[in-house]
DNA sequence: ATGGTCGAGTATCGA
């Protein structure tokens, strides 16, 4: 296999958005699929369904609330659900890794945080400062590493529809931007940006308001490469039709295509 | 107009 498609898409509730998932796959043919918001048991995801459509699965959540899945077509070895040894296990099932194809995968729903300076928004920093360990202890800035999801946080202000309505809020607060920092410091590459350096595109449009037909949204969904895959990639897409029509998510898939050698699975 | 809409589940809470 030449190349890789890579997506990440927060489906905030599997169970509701099955039918269009599963469409999704069908046209968009992704090989390594990273999952938020499931809200899903275990013993309730459908891998049955996934493997008539070709791809192995993984899930990590608790039934309720956060849920992440990795979806893959190019192998799925080492699965691990929650953070790993000796770090503090993820009580709320917000990371789940594995070995994709020779790349280690990660699926993340970062903690949104709520209110700067509230205790959700301290841990949503101490789960990113968590997030950088876990990469350090399983894996390497020299070797393929994508860690994809919902980030909960806009890089930059021209991830945001208007940087003045969101001014003391979270998500474009200077400790959540230098959090992401730190990731890119250890060695990844947020793949769209680097892709597109100016393009105002949005993976996120709150459901009221209107907010998608007015465009206000904010690019919060991240596909965080690796130097050895960031260096390869060949394509990044925001999927806006996915939060068209009926029973969208809130959130549009994100792709990116990387020419990065894979065994054919059997 | 100072809210709006979803999805969890069934009263509110979280986003």
């Amino acid at each position: 296999m030449a190349a890789v498609r890579i997506a990440t898409w927060n489906v905030n509730s599997l169970k509701v958005r099955l039918s269009r998932i599963e469409e999704w796959l069908a046209l968009a043919r992704p090989d390594v699929v990273c999952l938020q918001e499931t809200k899903i048991a275990d013993s309730a995801f459908p891998h049955l369904g996934f493997s008539a459509l070709g791809y192995e699965s993984a899930h990590h959540g608790d039934g309720r609330w956060n849920g992440v899945a990795i979806l893959s077509r190019v192998g799925l070895d080492d699965v691990l659900g929650g953070f790993c040894a000796p770090l503090e296990r993820d009580p709320d099932t917000r990371i789940i890794t594995a070995r994709c194809g020779g790349a280690l995968v990660s699926s993340v729903y970062v903690p949104n945080g709520r209110s700067v300076g509230s205790e959700h928004y301290t841990y949503k920093l101490e789960w990113i400062a968590k997030l950088r360990r876990h990469l350090e202890i399983l894996g390497s800035p020299d070797e393929p590493v994508a860690v994809c999801g919902d980030f909960n946080i806009a890089p930059d202000d021209i991830d945001v529809w208007d940087p003045a309505a969101f001014a003391g809020s979270t998500h474009v607060s200077q400790p959540e931007r230098d959090a992401l920092r730190t990731l890119e410091e250890w060695g990844l590459v947020d793949a769209f940006r680097q892709r597109y350096p100016d393009d105002r595109l949005y993976t996120y449009w709150d459901y009221r308001a209107g907010d998608f037909h007015e465009h206000r949204g904010m690019r919060i969904d991240l596909v965080m490469l690796s130097k050895p895959l960031a260096d390869r990639m060949t394509w990044a897409l925001v999927d806006r039709n996915a939060r068209k029509g009926k029973l969208p998510s809130d959130h549009a898939p994100v792709f990116v295509d990387v020419d990065f050698d894979v065994p054919v699975p059997a």
